[in-house]
DNA sequence: GCCACAAAGTTGTCAATACAACTTTAAATA
DNA sequence: TATTTAAAGTTGTATTGACAACTTTGTGGC
């Protein structure tokens, strides 16, 4: 329920609220959601309030709105197992290669960073005895208490976030760019200074903390396919049959 | 200046013009904006209207705003580009920039691929002025019959898809690769011959038809973010509270 | 000159209200 | 029974207004 006391927002209360209600499957995927005239009666709040919560998950991607005809629960963007999906590399690593091996870069340091600690760590990952991609993370330290302690060499980053410590992944956020590599990255994967290659600005958001993880990852995309599959949510436009 | 007699939003011109008067240096990065409350005065609109203008440039990283201090101007940001999240290239165009325009190069012509026979389309993409992006799409010709008589330039191809023609979109899968331009595409995208490209195979899967949308699309990622949002499913592990 | 406090200014949240633009539903007519 | 049109319902945009929570600025006293 609403809690006009609380300290969270009103809108984002409800926007939890709504998301937990789609999650526990109270509405299917493609199904139309109650109007916001009717949301905002239900939990006596103003409209302006409702289009804020599911403004919220309209640009989650959980939620998609049509004018006139109403708000429709959208299909969460399912994670492939490919590098690009989802937070966790070493299983994607590991698909294309059981064999593969991931192999840090000196030791996790502290570093600061946009006026917060971090934990950094580099590792390069080898896949069918090739350098596929250079990984440089920044775990925030208040979220990751005695990450050193915590994870050694081969550890898979996102298990630690989920099994280690108990968070969860809520939302990445990925920019794709082009960089040349400078000596020490063409050194690392095997190619000649200044080549172009595919550059992945990543920040991983758990639904309690957000950017806790940014990483920027360096792929040897002349190498390997670096694919990902989205899944879309239905449309409520007619469906031929 | 603001029209309100414009068919376009207020808040959106209004963010486009913070983002011109950014980009031409009348704000420096990590400058502070003027406030909302002279913002609204300005332009003789309300401040609610003001802050859904400036939220859209900071969800596009351009401007960040703090409580009691103000709006400031982020580290030069490119132009953010929702490109890859999801499948329709001009609502992430129209986003970016409202009066970019997309341009066929050519009609649309019949090809053969794999064995099928295809609708062939090409376009340009220009936004805020400047080529974005180049598309190369194939479109199955017995999935999308008479192609040429029901889109026009302009149409986006994915409300061509649903509206026109009543499929609905499954799954998106998506390769990611560098390509170095060749003469044809330097030309088109106002670069050098070779300079390298942000290339994005995509293969668009309807409910009722596999890889119905086939498209390589070439991004001037040196000019513009090119970013994605993903959500992750909850996972099962214990959430710290 | 420094410190504390109040005033002013800023963003964040919330609401009621209105109209536009669109879709859906229901009713009326042929 | 089918089609057309009007009514109802929906989201999109916009405004005025208010208060909370925060930061900045200015003033007064020591």
């Amino acid at each position: 329920m609403i809690d006009t006391q609380s300290a969270t927002p009103i809108y984002m209360q409800l926007a939890h609220l709504l998301r937990l209600q789609i999650e526990a499957g109270e509405y299917a995927v493609g199904e139309k959601i109650a109007s916001e005239n009717q949301l905002a009666k239900q939990f006596r709040i103003g409209r302006p309030t409702v289009r804020q919560a599911t403004e919220l998950l309209v640009q989650q991607g959980i939620l998609s709105r049509k004018r006139g005809a109403g708000t429709y629960v959208e299909a969460v963007s399912l994670p492939n197992v490919d590098l690009l999906s989802f937070g966790g590399t070493g299983i994607a690593i590991a698909q294309a290669d059981p064999d593969a091996a991931t192999c840090w870069l000196g030791t996790i340091e502290m570093a600061r960073r946009a006026d917060d600690d971090f934990y950094r760590l580099r590792r390069l990952s080898v896949i069918l005895g090739k350098p596929a991609l250079l990984e440089d993370l920044y775990l925030r330290a208040s979220v990751f208490a005695d990450l050193p302690m915590r994870v050694q060499e081969g550890d898979s980053i996102s298990n630690a976030v989920m099994e280690e410590y108990g968070y969860t992944i809520a939302e990445i956020q990925q920019q794709f760019a082009i960089l040349m590599a400078n000596e020490q990255q063409a050194e690392r994967l095997g190619i000649r200074q200044g080549m172009p290659l595919l550059s992945v600005d990543r920040e991983i958001h758990l639904t309690e903390h957000r950017a806790a993880v940014q990483a920027n990852i360096i792929c040897r995309s002349d190498l390997f396919n670096f694919r990902q599959t989205i899944m879309v949510p239905r449309h409520h436009g007619k469906t031929t049959q």
